[in-house]
DNA sequence: GTATCTGAAATCGTATACGATCCAGTCGGG
DNA sequence: CCCGACTGGATCGTATACGATTTCAGATAC
């Protein structure tokens, strides 16, 4: 009767949370706390866990227990590196097979962009970039690359509260670069051209973000460096709380 | 007392015979079965295929049961393509920081895949190259690209019976591209020239993979296009008997 | 001969139960 | 005062049990 599985639910249920920041990293989870909420046993629960474990989104220690995944600055950087090589790849294999109407529509996302810029709203933004992106990657016929470069949004999801990625000022240039790959996608530009292009569009905004902490914050602490000894990590409690605070805009 | 879980004695039991060919593509895997073997409870087996299928080593549909993944041509391609990313990506990572005698052991390997060519053994072959690439690698310093590598290896042990991978006369050039790429690495070329180096080696390959069978068997079919209306899937008694034979030479 | 129905067997999905493990706080000895 | 052993509570790990779903063989109708 029921159209999705049990673990399936429970999978959903902790993925929106830690995707919409509701569990922030660091945050326990707790098997039968979480069947409990969702009025299931521990079984399917734990399932679904070890599958988010499997994708990285969270740490899991045996009798011990799970908890959203605590990420360091040197992650970040891994995670941004690897998202710039196959979302670049997979915009080049995407160019070939590009349509008209894909093309009008992220000239529309990214003429909307600039329309934010005046009146700058970092959510707002991050969200029109991601749509961005995915027209240009959406007809890759590759559906490998695709699942990676899924991945690497997913992971920085996770990333957002880590406060690394926040850079005044990179919007524009962003805009910017964006015209431009269109502009090669439009001209039909050698696919590795392509490629490399907007690769380098996100190694430029990760170059910016770590300019930008060396620059404000020199002693560039990681977060959370030692999770099991120290104790970062919020409790049960607040997990709404740390969160709705501290936006991004990884463009 | 036990140092691994039995989810995880679960995993490694079914992921070996997966990657031995003892499980052939197709091959069903019932949990009560496995459990019963294994002298454990379907939980634990249950969790240990999901993780499989999360990594597209088994296919899965709700309660109808598992299978090993049969997998398409396309999706050979596709798996290849990806493998040339990312390896040649975490080749070129790793090419900063690689050690003279990590350098040494890869001129060595390469040179005992040399000696194989007069007295050409395949499945020794692929085990050299592996070790081969692997060397070149293993300083990659993002943990990522590693992880994808990793997984796109993994799957193409897979694909080792889908007979795809097998191109007489391809061995020699495989050998001589080794070469050349070592010699970019000490020359201490641009990084982006090793990956693109890289990358074309695996490339070629695949092109003469496709070639090869074109040339050979132009109908081209695909192997298992539909698991479920056919049923070209072995049955549990004959999991041995179909493997054993047809080793390939992905190099 | 083919198609459809039906019931039993096989298999899956999850609730429940209970032992195992870990953690934190307490107590006693040094 | 500090440190190691002890203990209670929380949590995890898995065996078992049972209902739900699928599959398939055999029967029946056409």
């Amino acid at each position: 009767m029921s159209a999705e599985s049990k673990s399936q639910q429970a999978y959903r249920f902790v993925r929106e949370r830690i995707d919409d920041g509701r569990y922030v990293p660091g945050y326990r989870l707790v098997l039968g706390q979480i069947a409990r909420e969702l009025d299931v046993s521990v079984v399917p629960v734990r399932e679904a866990i070890r599958l988010l474990e499997a994708e990285g989104l969270v740490t899991y220690e045996r009798n011990v227990g799970a908890q959203v995944a605590l990420v360091k600055e040197t992650e970040y950087l891994h995670t941004m590196q690897t998202l710039a090589l196959v979302e670049g790849y997979a915009t080049a294999l995407a160019s070939g097979s590009i349509t008209p109407d894909q093309l009008r529509r992220a000239r529309e996302v990214n003429e909307r962009m600039r329309r934010t810029l005046d009146d700058f709203d970092p959510h707002r933004f991050t969200e029109l970039n991601l749509e961005f992106h995915s027209i240009l990657f959406e007809s890759c016929p590759n559906p490998h690359v695709l699942d990676l470069v899924r991945r690497g949004w997913n992971r920085m999801k996770v990333l957002r509260d880590s406060s690394f990625s926040f850079v005044p000022g990179r919007a524009r240039e962003s805009v910017a670069e964006h015209a431009r790959i269109i502009e090669l996608i439009e001209q039909g530009a050698d696919e590795l051209e392509i490629e490399l292009a907007a690769r380098r569009h996100r190694t430029a905004t990760l170059d910016a973000v770590l300019a930008y902490q060396s620059e404000h914050k020199t002693p560039a602490t990681d977060a959370a460096s030692a999770p099991t000894t120290t104790e970062p990590a919020p409790e049960p409690g607040d997990a709404a709380a740390a969160s709705a605070s501290n936006l991004e805009a990884t463009a």
